[in-house]
DNA sequence: TGTATGTTTTCAGCTTGTTTTAAGTGAACT
DNA sequence: AGTTCACTTAAAACAAGCTGAAAACATACA
């Protein structure tokens, strides 16, 4: 899971903006001044720094530099609207990207989730994946259930592919809706298994005949595709 | 990975461009000069030329004219804002594209990520393109749809060939806009929706009716015309 | 410079697709 | 055989996509 670091002084921003990508499967530090911030980062490691140029003591541009001076973490930055500085200030600051206040959150998820993929995009599967009569084009979203396209919505695709990355394995209820949807279990969340249904019905599967997709009582489920090569 | 030219006497503007651009994965060299500048591009091969209308001893154009001496590789000029005569010029003597100082750097990356895609595709069209039901004819710019002639605007024919050149390829809408308008959006911004609902309508489609234009719902759109030969 | 024309963006209501909830049925473990 | 856990289906709640109309913007022309 992913860490964001926050550094803005509008609490109620943050509040909001903590909610909103905690309930997107990253972990969400904030920190209201540039010092506290420069000091979290210099114990721990994030993904993403979410730095808003506006703030008490020192402004963004310093604190951009302070970071640059020991760290490579991806920094977007908040900017104000409308000024004419908007576009200077864009290019001085040398982040890798930068948003204009205000915003929608969904499009500040967006910016995280790109700078994301490009940040670490070796460590997912990139390339396709084949299966005993299932193959998957990453690129394309695309699945072939013996050669024929399956059309998948994106939590059931998103689902297949957390099986296959963890493939063989066992997983419970709570990793797969954390994993997502981010949110915390809740006690008579039943949605996973349907989720896994429609996905069974889809991968031409029923109880009896899994080629895929296996139950284990009281635990979770497993992928069990044979792998091609 | 891509290796990008800069050819610009502002070095602090180069300064902070390498930042930017090298923490978008890029390989980013500069030259202050035009004999430096092409002098590197003499010994060694890069994927984009970035050069400012301006520099000393020699201006923009000639450079340009140099490069066009001996290699088609795509330059973007960077040209002061509001002179209309020197996109012309510009672009008559062969720049891929241009840019008016001063600008947003993403807008940079964008238009570099929309040149190295358009050259690094295979599928970059230079002739004429046919479809069961719809061709184009680059030339002229013109597109049947059933050998009747359809009249669509600019951007609604670059988003036409944009599908094409990534033909079955899902396109987000970031994809979209990027490569359309060479800015991030600004806002969450559904005019990509608008441009593609406008567009399915000239090519005689509903979204039940898809000829072409495949929703991908939760990711983006798709182009599924089959080709003809 | 002002006006006309065409294009793109924003907005809002509506439609369609997806996910969750809920409830009944069936399977597995003891 | 009883109890717990899993599966499936239908309906409700929710999210995403579509499109017409108006506003904003751009461009060409007088």
């Amino acid at each position: 899971m992913d860490k964001i670091l926050i550094i803005d002084d509008d609490i109620q921003l943050t509040e909001l903006l903590i909610e909103f990508l905690t309930s997107h499967k990253y972990k969400v530090i904030a920190r209201h001044t540039p010092e506290e911030g420069l000091e979290y980062l210099g114990k721990k490691e994030v993904s993403v720094i979410i730095l808003d140029i506006m703030l008490p003591g020192m402004d963004g541009f310093q604190v951009l530099r302070k970071i640059r001076e020991n760290l490579a973490t991806p920094v977007i930055m908040l900017t104000a609207r409308g000024e004419v500085t908007d576009r200077i200030v864009g290019l001085e600051l040398g982040a890798d990207d930068y948003l204009p206040k205000p915003f929608e959150p969904r499009e500040l998820l967006a910016r995280i989730q790109s700078i994301i993929r490009r940040t670490h995009s070796s460590a997912a599967i990139t390339e396709n994946v084949h299966y005993e009569g299932l193959s998957i084009d990453k690129n394309k979203q695309e699945v072939l259930l013996d050669n024929q396209p399956i059309s998948l919505s994106t939590t059931e695709y998103e689902a297949l592919i957390l099986f296959i990355e963890n493939s063989s394995e066992t997983l419970d209820r709570e990793f797969l809706v954390e994993n997502l949807r981010g949110i915390s279990w809740q006690s008579y969340d039943r949605s996973v298994d349907v989720l896994v249904s429609r996905l069974r019905g889809k991968l031409g599967e029923t109880p009896n005949n899994t080629r895929f997709i296996k139950t284990i009582h009281g635990v979770g489920y497993k992928f069990i595709g044979e792998p091609k090569d």
